[in-house]
DNA sequence: ATTAAGATGTATATAAGATGTATCTTATAT
DNA sequence: ATATAAGATACATCTTATATACATCTTAAT
């Protein structure tokens, strides 16, 4: 059971924003800092834009930054409106589901209940908490331009 | 978020022996029943002999029981014992992890602390309250023989 | 001895996810 | 005005996890 890495970057670079003291930055900037591919960074940056936690800017001194303080960005809310689907199970996708048990099964609902424990456990973070130890992050960051 | 197909079967298997009422099954009943791979359903089976979920028997008259009675077998651990992974995002994955945030980020407590809560809600059920109504179930399986 | 069942290991296919390439659009500094 | 630095978008490809298939071995009842 796992998120996918495109939930766990929309994370890192909500994080990443949250850390910096001016909150402004670039996609190449994050992908440099993460080490990560660039294009893939596009998309979640283009999303997390369309999902409205985050504002963009382009042309030139383009970039970034959060559409809210930190402590208004739950993590909950990035993880549901990042993560492709929450079909825990076959039964739980209604354009794959082939198991004869159908309603019959009691599994489902136990499933949809600790998916529901799940992201409830997260509704109670924000991107704010994420970045608690702000001082020790903050000395990874490269300096003021 | 899902588990794999390995872990909905594993399930499913054991869901299905609860419903029997003499509790004795084979695979090639088992694949018949829910229409799915007999092959990846050997594996599946062979699992859950190793992990104690079951008893399995070969030869002639072979097949497989339940080694606990359905109250015994707990949904959580079923999961826990069977889903390959539970690396919520790449940091918890040790020999994958390349981010640069470390111990610094509190996401990781946090995706830790939900996993958690996921798990948690599962180890209040066992099988038997997955085929808790027996009744509408046993009318899906063929008859005696 | 035969047969029906599971056990085991290896190989292959499939699908999802991640990444790469190219091009387009927008903003702004000069 | 124009060049340039940014994000936006569409499409292609690569990778990997997962699922499935195949072949062979082992065991137990008849």
């Amino acid at each position: 059971m796992q998120l996918t890495r495109y939930t766990d970057y929309s994370l890192r670079v909500l994080v990443y924003l949250g850390m910096k003291t001016d909150g402004w930055a670039t996609i190449t900037e994050l992908a440099e800092f993460y080490a990560i591919s660039r294009n893939h960074l596009v998309k979640v940056v283009h999303h997390l834009a369309q999902q409205g936690f985050i504002n963009t800017l382009r042309g030139k001194h383009g970039g970034m930054a959060l559409a809210r303080a930190p402590g208004l960005i739950g993590i909950g809310d990035v993880v549901r409106r990042t993560e492709p689907n929450f079909h825990i199970a076959e039964c739980f996708n209604p354009t794959a589901d082939h198991c004869v048990l159908g309603p019959n099964c009691r599994l489902k609902s136990m499933l949809n209940e600790a998916n529901l424990a799940f992201l409830g456990v997260l509704d109670r973070y924000t991107i704010a908490d994420a970045v608690a130890n702000q001082g020790l992050l903050a000395s990874l960051l490269p300096g003021p331009k």
